[in-house]
DNA sequence: TAACCTTGACTACAACCGTGGTCAAGGCGG
DNA sequence: CCGCCTTGACCACGGTTGTAGTCAAGGTTA
């Protein structure tokens, strides 16, 4: 439902991480590695707030930016949908997949074999 | 790397189904739920040659369309493309989350129980 | 005070996407 | 043979995305 790119994904980790930072602040916490221009970053917050996304709080002359969105349920959505449209909504396929491509690890794998142990309940 | 958009995943279902259908038998294919004019199906079709998905064979007036890309393989560099994205790598609260949102059936749990014994071999 | 930096508001622009229209050439039904 | 259907080639058009530029107002610094 709510579309959210791969960009605008970026930004709202950072805000999950850490909610109302300002774009100054945002950009910044992109800085590793994501060299956007302020203003691409800009773009993306007033983006998410047209999308409902992300909220906006007055600080002075500038805007602090809070998450709308649940995390968890916004990953789990994308998860579903994910799945739906690359391999027919079956979850099973997608985990070999997984394993073949050496996306797994050892932990992973141990991780989830808990996680299954407890689903069966 | 290669970039296929949803509409034109599930015209390659098709094909990876079906290989060297033309555009008609492609469209009569999707028939079901999916109800777009033949020239969209065209379109979706050209475009998907012109990224190198699809190869065309000459049949007369018209073309046949084969996949020039592995289903498998697509899938699989999907799947961590989008776990890249959505999870920052980590399979693990993928599947955690797929089972918070009822996306495993009972039969995915022991499908998954049994591929993660014979991952761990 | 004068020049400069930051901020939000608005604008730009090409590529990609969903959706299909137009057109001309060839094949088919009657 | 004549009109109709199909086919590929090319075109259209509005929405989204990535990536900023411009502009004016307010704060900062020398």
């Amino acid at each position: 439902m709510m579309q959210i790119s791969a960009s605008e994904l970026e930004v709202m980790d950072v805000l999950w991480a850490r909610p109302g930072l300002a774009a100054s602040d945002v950009h910044d916490a992109l800085g590793d590695g994501r060299d956007w221009n302020v203003r691409t970053v800009k773009t993306f917050l007033s983006r998410l707030v047209e999308k409902g996304a992300l909220r906006t709080v007055e600080d002075g002359r500038r805007y602090l930016y809070f998450p709308q969105i649940d995390e968890t349920e916004y990953r789990a959505q994308a998860a579903t949908h994910f799945i739906d449209r690359v391999f027919s909504g079956r979850a099973a396929p997608l985990v070999a997949h997984l394993a073949d491509s050496r996306g797994l690890t050892l932990e992973d794998i141990a991780a989830l074999e808990k996680l299954l142990g407890e689903l069966k309940k």
